[in-house]
DNA sequence: CTGAAAGCGCTTACAG
DNA sequence: CTGAAAGCGCTTACAG
């Protein structure tokens, strides 16, 4: 590797000299036209690349973005990704992300992972057991934005779906559409952004008068394995089975639904309507399509990122710092 | 941030000796046992992370792996990075990742950044055009492992699925379910997996005396457009109108294929017998459920790591430094 | 058994 | 307009 005091060498040169060039700081400091495209030149020509360790070790700055969602493989994190690295991009931003797997104990470490490799700032979707972690952030001043989900009460920077809505949105339609007995399919997390959806679903049930019982309810807890999930599923929709519709509080539960669903032979939407929290491939091509509430995954991404670049100093901070980004219903065949 | 002069100065010793004991090499210095042990309770008390920054600079070594893939959208992709990063964490290594698009230029980029970002090792999934870079590494003696493809004659360490195996498979399996008459949907791509699979197609027809005509293969670039490819692909098949399979060669082709299909309203397996190349949640649920040749991701990822660590001195070396993994034959009900 | 010192590659106040 | 020097936090040969 080539470094700032080689190409001063070459040069003949006083490494400071060259340096202020390469960080385009040559301007200020008056450095002479001659001098100035002569270091570029010779960079060029030795194929310089700054040693990022280096910097960051002087600057304090790692121009590295820390990213942590709940799981990669997972197709709304992994487009959450995508796009957060994109977006980055246009800032010079690298992003290094991790996992969760929703464990407590592996969020603190990846968070302290990421905290020694000095990234700028982070964008997180925390898990349960990760508040003082993120006020400890919060303290050291660290730029940080929360993702997909948040703590209540915290004064943080988030962005998120507005989760409340979109079962509101789609309980509405499903009541619209003429039912009244409609099961809830949910993770038993005591997240909030789970536990606003299950809220909306018991408000806009009691809005309508339709009188709520409890037993419509299905909690799967989060670790539950595929085929215990199918199978819980489909008892659970033959127990009540005057079951109009049936509302999947996140993607991964209705493409189980849609397994026990199949086993059950229903005829949807006919006997069941379904309809899912979170867009999937497989729900615009199942037979029939299902009805989703779909959440902005560019648009969240790239707000989190213009938060986050805000407080990095690079714009101009925005007035709202906690935003809910509007679900959109989809409606397709299951409805 | 404590760093290790803090505690020295905490502790009234030298800061080498606190570099020393936390860097585990206090026993082949004949430390004292009492200095180990108070600086180790110090550190832990003062909660101290050493900076990564400095240690990488110093020392060279980043323990970071830099990983490049098509697209961390992509499910076959992020399923890769999250097992790679798994299995990482076990050697204390973090993952950084980008992705190329498949784009040559973008991945020159990626792979710079990565290189200043100086990373111990890559993974790569490479893209046309990065030959000279990717010799480039192997002459500087870099840490390297290719991933899902390779380049020929090139001697690389390198981990993918047998391609032209797995098209074999494949079609032997619509052959032997009576399919003369098979179509080949596939993506107009100079790499070598790409030409592989084509190869296996044409093989094994020719294998089998079937005649092979070359209007039977649809090539599609690889950014067109969902719409485009949909509308390609139903005026291919409804074209060969006596075609008794088709044989999809990525699945998102096979996505884009099955709302084709759709709208020709065919009847599976009877009118036309369907398999595709790489799973996908949607082939599982799609009715029919689709035949696939699955590749096993946790092995090739797996196997990458597996190849990398090794060069990284971690593990002694593998006899074989290339590998190909034995796809799968997944029967389901559109064959 | 322990410490003082050099140096990784960079940036930046300071001096001239 | 340009250069010499200090220092970021760490590791490691060297000295004692």
């Amino acid at each position: 590797m080539i470094s700032i005091k080689d190409i001063a060498k070459a040069l003949s040169v006083s490494p400071s000299s060259v340096s202020l060039v390469l960080t385009g700081k040559a301007k200020e400091r008056r450095i002479s036209e001659a001098l100035i495209e002569k270091i570029i030149a010779k960079a060029a020509e030795m194929g310089y690349q700054p040693n990022r360790a280096a910097v960051s070790l002087r600057t304090g700055k790692s121009k590295t973005i820390g990213l942590i969602v709940e799981n990669i493989s997972n197709h709304f994190f992994s487009s959450l990704a995508h796009t957060i690295q994109e977006e980055a991009r246009h800032f010079h931003y690298n992003v290094v992300y991790c996992s969760t797997e929703n464990d407590a104990q592996k969020g603190k470490e990846v968070l302290q992972l990421l905290t020694n490799h000095q990234v700028d700032g982070y964008i997180i979707t925390p898990t349960l057991g990760m508040e003082t972690e993120i006020e400890n952030l919060v303290k050291w001043k660290k730029p940080l934005v929360l993702m997909d989900r948040c703590f209540p009460g915290m004064d943080v920077p988030y962005v998120m779906v507005d989760n409340y809505k979109g079962v509101q949105l789609g309980m509405e339609y499903l009541i619209k559409k003429g039912s009244c007995k409609i099961g809830f399919v949910t993770v038993d997390l005591d997240l909030l952004h789970m536990k606003e959806r299950e809220k909306a679903y018991i408000d806009t049930l009691k809005k309508h008068d339709i009188k709520f019982i409890k037993e419509k309810i299905l909690r799967l807890t989060y670790d539950v394995s595929k085929e215990e999930a199918v199978k819980q599923i489909t008892v659970f929709i033959k127990n009540a089975k005057d079951l109009e519709g049936v509302f999947f509080s996140t993607n991964y539960l209705g493409i189980y639904g849609l397994l026990s669903l199949r086993e059950l032979n229903l005829n949807i939407p006919a006997d069941l309507k379904v309809i899912c929290f979170d867009d999937h491939d497989v729900f615009e091509l199942f037979q029939p399509s299902i009805t989703v509430i779909q959440q902005p995954i560019h648009e969240i991404a790239q707000t989190a990122l213009k938060l986050l670049v805000a407080q990095l100093g690079h714009t101009k901070p925005l007035r709202d710092k906690q935003i809910l980004i509007a679900p959109k219903l989809i409606i397709r065949s299951s409805t």
